[in-house]
DNA sequence: AGCACGCCGACT
DNA sequence: GTCGGCGTGCTC
């Protein structure tokens, strides 16, 4: 009778064996439904070994193999395997949250597998059926029509669902075969640099080669994305496509739709319905999907004709998963790059110090584009010195007069402050007593537009009391400024101005959001006041005037890493300012404006704010000099959590060989949240190697150890936050 | 992670 | 006398 081994979602680093009477090796890389303690669990063939490595008569037997779809490839297991090693997970785990999760159920599935688009009898039906879907399997219809006007005959018979389907999946391969087709419009004019960049990387088309895109805002990085994606179509191969957030995959879908009219494009995301999720991956897997692009969570598509993954934002933090398997999609695709020997391209203005740092020492192959495409000028960056001037409500005169100047001119200003709500905390002057969160150890924050006092990170909220709820005083003051404060201040300065708020309460939705990005884009907005929201992937044509408020605090935060995100925050906002012939300016208040990090920013300069902050890190023996893992554990009283860190700190120290090094235990900086006590432990090692060895061990040893019920360890391997 | 089994306090 | 607290251990 054959085995079959199985990955389940367990917390434990083990797989089971069962017994299917009529599995083959074929089915490794399938779905499985297997009894499992008491109940029923789904899981991932992993293996058909000879011989279980348990008792034979301890085995079960599987209920259900799912045959309905290809199983994963054996590149597809190698890279859950990779994962699950790396980040120190089951593999079930892993599989567990690559996989869509009606597929991993291996329900019964009918018609996955089959795009209407293309399969032939009633399905292509449903092509007729699905106006968006149809008007692409129309679009291309006419396409070929174009191109072989011999196959006029069966476009006339499109009204018949089969022959659609039929007509399709012929002209699909051949197209795929052809290659030239596949692109349509006009194309933009590539700049020197952009061309520079498509034809170098393009030359390492043959094998693994990562590249680092630098491009500043505006340079058209995208357009140089484009330009590979074509020729990777264009050679039959598959393009994996990443952006940080799920906002920015509508658009980015509709631009490369544009471009790839022919092509198949499938999106994969968090938000998507179980159904289109599974659907989308199940293309990718069956090698019809052309384009595959999503969040971080699309590094897990399978994709066998895979040609080039392109990593947009490369150094955004949302790569980085926060919670269960803590994994880095950017790296993940790197090591899947290498994998598949294809190339891989990672984009930023504003690269991380990880991959800048693997630039320079050759590990990454180097390309900027430092021009604006359309010509434009970098904008002005100046700091507006405020420690001797009196400020309006955080307001200088200098922004506020180059607000007045702008709304003159009938252009567009933007004031980013990173910080929501109206007031921070609220405050009784005569006792003392600020409003603090019951479950965090964080301050409650004044929302005066919806009259409650919110907690911005477990998210309880109450009512404002009128007066203070410990001495009863009725003189109690929201303290500090928030989005909602510097709104309502500048709406009473500028009268006649529209101001407009754009952060996490104001486009809570995302037709909210859509609704305020369309107020902009008609300039019916003359003052925005936004948050970091604003800072991504859109753009403003009439903003000219990007106001910094408040950044200082990032300048000195405990996170090694701080200096690095406001940098790249900054960077990004002050990229909206100015575009085409508007030449654009960025005025940062600042009690620091000698502050090297604003002089680099001042001069557009990157590279000498990069050189300086990895000087930094090598001093101190950070990231990307050092490797670090972090320990976290939490509980309902501090004590036990720190009690567990140390009684692993004392495991480690018999261990840990010399080269990894392993910290105190400390409370996180957030160390209540949401009813729960937070501390953490940091080893750090010069090789990863050493480190990941050590890992292995330690947490082997950690798992054995006997702990409260209540408490909850995890291990984060490359943390963003120390 | 679930979910069983298993040994000690306040209730019909 | 039992219902239920969560400590401990297992799941192929």
């Amino acid at each position: 009778m054959p085995i079959v081994r199985i990955a389940l979602p367990v917390p434990i680093p083990q797989l089971f064996d069962y017994t299917a009477e009529d599995a083959s090796h074929e089915d490794i890389g399938r779905c499985v439904r297997v009894p499992f303690g008491g109940g029923e669990k789904s899981g991932l063939i992993v293996d058909l070994p000879v011989d279980a490595d348990v008792d034979a008569t301890r085995l079960k037997a599987v209920r259900h193999i799912q045959r309905e779809v290809s199983p994963l490839p054996a590149d597809w297991l190698e890279l859950a395997a990779f994962t699950a090693r790396y980040y120190h997970a089951a593999l079930g785990e892993v599989v567990a949250l690559a996989l869509p999760p009606g597929l991993r159920r291996a329900d019964a599935v009918r018609d996955l597998a089959a795009d209407p688009l293309l399969a032939p009898s009633a399905a292509g039906a449903a092509v007729l059926a699905a106006p968006r879907r149809a008007s692409r399997a129309l679009r291309l219809l006419q396409h070929l029509a174009a191109q072989a006007p011999q196959r006029r005959s069966a476009l006339r018979a499109h009204a018949d669902g089969e022959a659609v389907g039929e007509l399709l999946r012929k002209g699909w391969a051949e197209v795929v075969r052809e290659g030239a087709p596949l692109v349509s419009g006009t194309l933009p004019i590539l700049t020197a640099e952009q061309h520079a960049a498509v034809d170098a990387i393009a030359a390492t088309a043959t094998g693994y080669a990562a590249w680092l895109l630098h491009g500043v805002t505006g340079s058209g990085k995208t357009e140089v994305y484009l330009r590979l994606a074509a020729n990777a179509l264009a050679a039959g191969r598959q393009v994996l496509m990443l952006v940080p957030e799920i906002a920015l995959t509508p658009q980015l879908e509709a631009r490369v739709a544009a471009r790839f009219a022919g092509a198949e494009i499938v999106a994969l995301h968090s938000g998507l319905a179980e159904g289109a999720r599974s659907r989308g991956f199940v293309r990718a897997l069956e090698g019809h999907a052309d384009i595959v692009l999503g969040t971080r969570l699309a590094v897990f598509a399978p994709l066998p004709r895979l040609g080039l993954i392109l990593i947009d934002e490369e150094h955004d933090a949302s790569y980085k998963q926060q919670e269960g398997v803590r994994y880095s999609a950017r790296d993940l695709a790197v090591w899947r790059a290498r994998q598949r020997a294809v190339t891989v391209v990672l984009g930023s203005a504003t690269p991380s110090l990880e991959s800048w740092q693997h630039a320079r020492s050759g590990r990454y192959r180097y390309q900027v584009l430092s021009q604006r495409a359309l010509a434009s000028a970098l904008p002005e960056v100046r700091c507006i010195d405020t420690r001797r001037l009196k400020l309006d409500e955080g307001l200088s005169a200098a922004l506020q007069s180059a607000i007045a100047a702008r709304l003159e001119a009938g252009e567009q200003s933007l004031v980013f402050l990173n910080r929501r709500g109206y007031a921070p905390v609220l405050s009784c002057p005569a006792c003392g007593w600020v409003s603090t969160c019951p479950h965090c150890s964080a301050n409650l924050v004044v929302h005066l537009a919806d009259r409650r006092l919110r907690c911005h990170h477990c998210g309880c909220d109450g009512p404002i009391p009128r007066t203070c709820p410990s001495c009863g005083n009725h003189d109690i003051q929201p303290f500090g400024r928030g989005t909602q404060r510097i709104e309502a201040r500048l709406a009473e300065l500028f009268p006649r101005a529209r101001v407009l708020r754009v952060d996490r309460d104001s486009a809570r939705t995302r037709a909210q959001w859509e609704a305020l990005l369309a107020t902009i884009a008609a300039g019916e907005a003359d003052i925005l006041v936004g948050t970091q929201m604003m800072a991504k992937g859109h753009d403003f044509p009439r903003l000219t005037l990007v106001g910094v408020v408040g950044a200082d605090a990032s300048l000195h935060a405990a996170d090694f890493r701080a200096p690095e995100r406001l940098f790249q925050q900054l960077m990004q906002v002050g990229g909206r300012a100015g575009r085409a012939h508007l030449a654009g300016e960025v005025l940062i208040q600042t009690e620091y404006p000698e502050h090297p990090l604003y002089r680099c920013l001042a001069t557009h300069d990157f590279d000498a704010f990069a050189a300086m902050a990895l000087d930094e890190r090598r001093s101190a023996g950070f990231p990307p000099h050092t490797f670090q893992a972090m320990l976290r554990a939490d509980a309902p009283l501090l004590q036990d959590a720190v009690a567990f860190l140390r009684e692993a700190a004392a495991v480690a120290a018999g261990l840990a060989p010399a080269q990894v090094h392993i910290y105190d235990p400390v409370p996180m900086r957030l160390t209540r949240l949401s009813r729960r006590e937070r501390a953490q432990l940091l080893v750090e090692a010069a090789e990863r190697g050493a480190l990941q060895s050590f890992l292995g061990a330690w947490l082997g040893a950690l798992r054995g150890l006997r702990t409260p019920r209540t408490l909850r360890w995890n291990v984060d391997v490359d943390p963003l936050e120390v």
